[in-house]
RNA sequence: GCGGGAGUAGCUCAGUUGGUAGAGCGUCAGCCUUCCAAGCUGAAUGUCGCCGGUUCGAACCCGGUCUCCCGCUCCA
């Protein structure tokens, strides 16, 4: 376990010192989970990104993309369910430390109750045996009908409590219902206090005629609003696919490890709408695709898995998570979520706009089922860096730190170098990096002994280095070093193109997808 | 929000009983001209998180405050 922290540790430092990932604000000593893309970070980023993008929209030809708004009008999030979900009342037990969500305590005190009302009914029914009337019994044996009573009442008044968010309130149903603290049973409680999980603001100048807006805690819904105009002007027919990337924020009351869980993260989403009763079919189709997607990077099979959920969200029928090995452990990397009509229907309820589509072989206009799969780029980002950082020890028995990020995503494809800074060699060297650089991001160094330029390059992630000798000058060729076997081969200067081309293009990657 | 830990150079960290700050690595310039870090010379970089107090004198003691990290709670 200490390994693992260590590891961490080291992960977030590397991130730093290697210009991949600062924390934000950091001259005004920082913001909790807020953190900037450094200049190798950005680029990392950029390649992530568009290596999603590529392999979803422009293979797919049934896939398009979208670019909407951060802000929405503010009755999407009531349409989505967030504006309701999104808000928990929490209540802190003061003896025990521990936090409690408030509902989730008063839900399970009346759970308990409805338990005895149900014991009380199969004890019965063990008595009566084959003539007994449940329902009859419900309203009829005194005490069943007291707990059941109790029960809804209780139910009722939180409901309206939260509805009229009357906090206060809640409070004192706590109180008045005598609720313990689970692990201590302390019953010194704190007063109840909302969280709500998305950031607000303001659209208009003026206070007066300001509109509450939330910025987006999800892109979907973007998608989600505009399924028609691009079903229509795309010509789309189902089934087919929308995707989008870009900022989401949670007002999360804790955000930790890193970028893991940051307030303002970036997500990666396509959603593929399908014929009603085909979702299960797309679901698994997505499931496997999106696996295969994850592991044609190269950084282990063994560091994914499926995890099904048992306890589904309010909107979908199924859902998977892949989760990846991270330093601190299997986590959620990507979810793939079959969320039914939910969505759109919802809109349709609250816009009264109709959200549906003509299906020419059936004849007849339905409301789309609704398969997403959802990445956090940052954690992608997380995924990839961590699991490429490395310490390696060589035969001679001395270390090197090598980040083994994939070809395809890494920042700088190459490195030029003169073997020494002088004898026409540097000037060479800019000959190569002016043909090289229209079509990759190379570097150049000519600082200090060619092997810890290697090093330097090996930290920062470069997959080759390229260096120019004095045979250079002669036959022109030179050699390319390969990062992770470190090994070198002698090339030809006019087939340098080609080979990085092969080692590093989006198409010599995705083609392994197939 | 509560509990714990911690804020000193880009990174990792040291700093004795209070006497105006150091190491390793890294960075930069130069030497060397060498194909796998740790060769030589030189240099830059810190309001010791911030504010206040005690003191002749505070990185160190006291009070306050901010921030970060870990745990709990939550996680669409």
């Amino acid at each position: 376990m200490a390994k693992k922290e260590d590891t961490f540790k080291k992960v977030i430092s590397h991130a730093k010192e290697y210009g991949y990932i600062f924390g934000s604000s950091e001259i005004y000593d920082g913001l909790s989970a807020v953190y900037d893309y450094g200049q190798n970070g950005a680029e990392l980023k950029k390649n992530i990104r568009e290596y999603w993008w590529k392999s979803m929209v422009q293979m797919h030809e049934n896939i398009v993309g979208l670019d909407a708004s951060i802000f929405m009008h503010p009755t999407t999030w009531k349409a989505s369910g967030h504006v309701d979900a999104f808000n928990d009342p929490l209540i802190d037990n003061k003896d025990s430390k521990k936090r409690y969500r408030a509902d989730v305590l008063i839900e399970d005190h009346a759970e308990k109750i409805l338990q005895k009302a149900n014991k009380e009914i199969a004890k019965a029914k063990k008595r009566f045996g084959d003539d007994f009337d449940e329902e009859q019994y419900k309203t009829t044996n005194p005490r069943v009908v007291k707990y059941l009573a109790e029960n809804k009442a209780i139910l009722a008044r939180m409901g309206s409590s939260l509805e009229k968010e009357d906090l206060e309130d809640v409070k004192a149903l706590i109180e008045e219902l005598g609720i313990g603290c689970p692990e201590s049973g302390s019953k010194n409680w704190t007063d109840v206090r909302q969280f709500n999980l998305m950031f607000g603001t303001k659209l208009g100048a003026s206070a007066d005629s300001a509109m509450d807006l939330y910025l987006r805690p999800e892109t979907a819904q973007g998608i989600f609003v505009n399924f028609l105009n691009v079903q229509k002007t795309g010509r789309m027919k189902l089934p087919f696919g929308i995707a989008q990337t870009g900022k989401a924020f949670r007002n999360e009351i804790v955000a930790r490890q890193f970028i893991f869980r940051m307030r303002e993260f970036e997500q990666m989403e396509m959603q593929f709408f399908v014929r009603p009763g085909e979702d299960q079919k797309y679901y698994e189709y997505w499931k496997e695709t999106r696996l295969k997607w994850h592991m044609s990077l190269g950084l282990g099979e063994e560091n994914y898995r499926f995890h099904d959920h048992d306890k589904l969200a309010h909107y979908a029928n199924a859902a998977a998570d892949i989760e990846f090995n991270f330093p601190f452990g299997f986590k959620e990397l990507e979810g793939i979520h079959s969320r039914t009509d939910f969505d759109l229907k919802a809109h349709e309820e609250f816009s009264g706009k109709k959200l549906q589509y003509f299906d020419h072989e059936l004849n007849e206009n339905y409301v789309p089922y609704v398969v997403e799969t959802s990445v956090g780029l940052d954690r992608m980002f997380l995924a990839v860096f961590s699991k490429s950082l490395q310490e390696e020890t060589l035969e001679d028995g001395s270390s090197r730190t090598v980040l083994k990020l994939p070809a395809v995503l890494a920042p700088t494809k190459a490195a030029i170098l003169p073997l020494v800074k002088k004898d026409g060699l540097p000037e060479l060297a800019r000959e190569i990096i002016g043909e090289l650089k229209w079509n990759f991001n190379v570097a150049y160094d000519e600082k200090d002994a060619v092997g810890r330029r290697y090093r330097r390059q090996d930290a920062n992630g470069t997959p080759f280095c390229i260096t120019v000798d004095h045979q250079s000058l002669e036959d022109k060729t030179v050699t390319i070093r390969d990062r992770d076997t470190m090994e070198q081969e002698r090339v030809a200067i006019i087939d340098l193109e080609r080979i990085l081309e092969e080692k590093t293009s989006f198409k010599s990657w995705l083609t392994k997808l197939k």
